[in-house]
DNA sequence: GTCTATAGCTTGATAGAC
DNA sequence: GTCTATCAAGCTATAGAC
């Protein structure tokens, strides 16, 4: 077998936080025994989701912050991030990482990772406002706020089983960070 | 002993989610072993969790939705209001209930308590909104948003360890809801 | 590289002394 | 009403066959 396909573990760690991720569900979404995860992650469950934190980094950085930096217009750049959001968090079904891996003790082992993705959204997220005609400082407050917003529509929407919040706030997306 | 002070539970359940919070760590929260817990409640964990929720319902309708539903200002009002949810959430430091019991597989069992307190939260802030001026269908839709950006300040806040952002949000309800 | 088997521990929950 | 003692089940992790 090739590189191990990280997105099963990714959705049990979403779906149940860390804590109630076990390596039993886990083993049982890739298809092997609990033993052989450790072949692929000598340094068990940590490792795991430092694995999945990884992967998740590295499709924001193609899917969202790259396009944010792109030469076209705010309005087209902004357009591909949000694509990159919603499939990302699947319409809004599929919880946010960010949220569930700060839960708990095991919180503080993930934070570093948690703060550099969401720095690098935020100021992706600065520059297409403050390219759209902002001010530096305006964009940055409409950057944080847009984060806010993403973050609180999923925790919204998980609760209520109610994804069309998430989508809403997705397609207000425009009118609220580009001038 | 008179009636238990849930608020140690509360604070476990919410720091730890409802899977991560052991009996263990709830019984050393409130002083007591494992098996007294038993006692107090025979339905174990789970009538633990729905006990909080009880008495997080309590406190919301007491301190939140019943100070919006007041004959005050809107604007008297919403302040009241704020400073009810801003002593819930110890200025951003303590988690959500309605996140963090929304997660893994016991989620099922609260959804109807939190749908309940999300519905009454929303509609006393719909209420505050629309006698300020709004139209009923703006009112409703500001007050949704009011929900969003509470609840992702909390997500962000305890993701990077500032709570500034759940105090800033707070700050600028009244601008966002109120005409 | 995946498996079976198992060690050692913690979990939620119960029984029964006081 | 709180305790000690205990249970079966689940957990993470390891050892070693193939």
């Amino acid at each position: 077998m090739a590189t191990l396909d990280l997105s099963p573990i990714s959705d049990v760690f979403r779906h149940q936080g860390y804590n109630g991720a076990s390596l039993s569900m886990i083993a049982e979404a890739v298809g092997l025994k609990r033993a052989s995860l450790y072949h692929r992650f000598p340094g068990g469950k940590q490792e795991m989701a430092e694995a999945v934190l990884a992967d998740v980094r590295e499709y924001f950085l193609i899917n969202v912050v790259g396009p944010l930096h792109s030469n076209e217009s705010p309005a087209d750049r902004l357009i591909q991030a949000i694509d990159g959001i919603r499939i990302f968090y699947r319409d809004g079904r599929k919880s946010c990482l960010i949220d569930v891996l700060s839960l708990g003790e095991p919180a503080a082992l993930f934070r570093p990772y948690i703060s550099e993705l969401i720095a690098a959204w935020t100021d992706a997220m600065t520059v297409v406002s403050r390219d759209s005609g902002h001010t530096e400082v305006r964009a940055r407050q409409l950057a944080e706020e847009s984060l806010i917003r993403i973050q609180g529509a999923l925790v919204v929407s998980r609760s209520m089983m109610a994804s069309d919040v998430f989508t809403r706030v997705l397609d207000s997306l425009p009118d609220h960070l580009l001038a």
